[in-house]
DNA sequence: CCTTCAATGTGAGATTTTGCACAATGACCG
DNA sequence: CGGTCATTGTGCAAAATCTCACATTGAAGG
């Protein structure tokens, strides 16, 4: 019989790529998953990967032989979410995926709050560009702006949250509209939401700065440099800031929240996931 | 992330109830599987089984686990199963199972013939009462006399076989038919169609044998003891046995052919498939 | 063409895991 | 009621596995 524990560094790699970002993922060396697949090619009578010195790629049989076992890596995260699922109690680890400002300026700041009514929950909060899987157990609880579509997550709107265009009071008042300086996102946001909005307010009109940080742009904004379309939690608390008004639409974003169904009546998510609702409230 | 091979043992001693049995079922120490099942329950954060000192129970929680972890393993036998699949040629290892005395009087005369057209195939032939799980991967190929009704099996019918009385020719010139000792199965076997039949048979007359193992009758039948009913193939071939013509309608059993769906293609089992068929034609 | 860098390969020491042997438990059976 | 037997618990030595460190490879960018 072969060791599970070999189908799953195999699974890994399959999925990563790279014996590296395999090893990373499982948390174990580089040589330790070289050598587990090598143990399951032996298991199977099968050659698995091709090694090479700059990565390493599937063969054949490899595809076939993973594609069958992905449905075991699904089972296994399922074994995961129900060992979580039957703890009882409010006590436990409940992991929150959520765009990073939002982490840092919605949640973090009332996060003492939920301490304080279930001093039993730890939270891990992780803001990340790319979306925490739930699947995979990457995160217990997410936060997403568009509606996720993966199967099997629970799914609720919270809410919504406006964008304005904001500066410095002292740069706003010297500037004329038609002269306004603009702040805007780098390529890999020009098709989010508040950058095609941002793009028909500007018009013929100059963009100075382009960056992916949006604490980058406040600082620019607060700073005078120009105009920055930030989201109203940033922007309206922000005392160095004053929204322009545009004739446009003013932008909307709805908010999100994702969990899994097998997860979904697990009490300390349940009370995280009522947090979450408050947080957007306020 | 807890170790795959933590939750193989755990579903192991789920299934075959103790730790001993489990150990034995994955060729390890007992104390091996106690010691993972332990760091599951550690990396749970769950009691998952009662250790008693003469059996092992799950608790509450163990069974919900197992519950969901059976998936997990029906996907680590499909990995098995695809990995074998993906073995071209018409070399490789094909267990066997079929009834015991089938397997020694009908097909273990004739592997020669299987191991001079293929020898690249290895056979593993297993006789016993129990039928071997193809879906566990016990055994590649079964031999069952009753229509196989297990999930994702192709199942085809290879032919029948007859029973007979017999005797020794000396015991039976000697003997009045309403004076025949007779020989039959145990308890164990009373509800089998030869064990029916042959009581249909015997009516008032005498059982002075009862055993278990078909060898054994035949050794007591060839020694005058009285006479037994056996498969033709048994019987017809015995010198010492010949056969006692009844007015009751003769007894004759099929012979199934049953092979995992995924396992069905692969060269070396097709090739067994073939001959097993080829055993019973003669 | 050269530098850089992340990836893979390889050996040795350290850690972990395993098997073994023996003790203890408690159910079954006469 | 006592013997029997398969099962579980435990400590220790052996074996297997992992990590670490260093060497090597080859693609990407200047």
């Amino acid at each position: 019989m072969t060791d599970w524990e070999d189908l799953h560094h195999f699974i890994t790699l399959a999925r990563e790529g790279t014996l590296s970002a395999a090893a990373r993922s499982l948390g174990v060396d580089h040589a330790t998953v070289a050598r587990r697949v090598a143990a399951l090619e032996e298991s199977t009578g099968l050659k698995l990967v091709d090694r090479r010195s700059r990565a390493t790629s599937l063969t054949a049989d490899g595809k076939r032989i993973a594609e069958v076992a992905i449905p075991m890596e699904e089972a296994a995260f399922a074994v995961g979410r129900a060992a979580q699922a039957t703890k009882p109690g409010l006590d436990g680890d409940v992991t929150i995926s959520a765009p990073p400002n939002f982490a840092s300026s919605v949640i973090a700041p009332q996060l003492v709050r939920l301490r304080s009514q279930h001093p039993g929950i730890r939270i891990k909060l992780i803001g990340e560009k790319r979306r925490a899987s739930l699947g995979r157990r990457e995160a217990d609880v997410a936060l997403r702006l568009m509606r996720p579509v993966e199967a099997g997550l629970f799914v609720r709107k919270l809410g919504s949250f406006g964008f304005s265009l904001y500066g410095s009071p002292a740069y706003l008042e010297k500037t004329a509209p038609h002269a306004l300086a603009f702040i805007g996102y780098d390529a890999s946001m020009a098709t989010s939401p508040q950058e095609v909005w941002l793009r028909g307010i500007i018009g013929e009109r100059e963009v100075v700065l382009r960056t992916n940080d949006l604490e980058t742009q406040v600082a620019a904004a607060r700073s005078g440099l120009g105009v920055a379309a930030l989201p109203h939690y940033l922007g309206d608390s922000d005392p160095g800031l004053k929204r322009f008004a545009v004739a446009q639409k003013p932008l909307s974003r709805d908010v999100w929240l994702a969990v899994h169904r097998d997860l979904r009546q697990v009490p300390a998510v349940r009370a995280v996931m009522e947090f979450l609702a408050n947080c957007l409230r306020s």
